[in-house]
DNA sequence: CCAATGACGCTAG
DNA sequence: TCTAGCGCCATTG
């Protein structure tokens, strides 16, 4: 296992994330350091199945609430999973997603 | 060491 | 308003 840095704190902030909410790449990359970083957060994602534990994936999406990272789960586990926490999942988009949003750089911030 | 990839985001046309 | 292209940082081959 090689030196966890940005995925370790990836990680945990998702790890972080309450039951029933969700968070963007995007406000991941934020908080870590700068949007810019939108990418490395969801190529931590896809690694989230070597992190250990492994982190609740399925509440991460992307700006748009959209359920981009569904197809890595395996079919629809992921909004299976989501909706199992009472989030409503329709055509791979998280309703209410503005309101069930949570954001690190101010929820951690706290 | 260099090049390619990736579950995103933003700007430009 | 919608579509297309570029940039960004980290990991892997």
């Amino acid at each position: 296992m090689p030196d966890y840095t940005f995925f370790d704190n990836v990680y945990d902030v998702v790890r972080q994330i309450p039951k029933g909410r969700v968070t963007s790449y995007g406000a991941i990359a934020a908080y870590l350091g700068s949007k810019q970083s939108s990418r490395i957060v969801g190529y931590a994602m896809m690694a989230c199945g070597t992190a250990n534990p492994p982190v609740p994936a399925h509440r991460v999406l992307n700006k748009q609430g959209l359920l981009t990272g569904k197809f890595h789960f395996g079919g629809d586990t992921m909004e299976q999973m989501l909706q199992s926490e009472g989030i409503e999942v329709i055509d791979n988009q998280v309703q209410n997603f503005k309101a069930i949003f949570w954001d690190p750089a101010i929820e951690l911030a706290l």
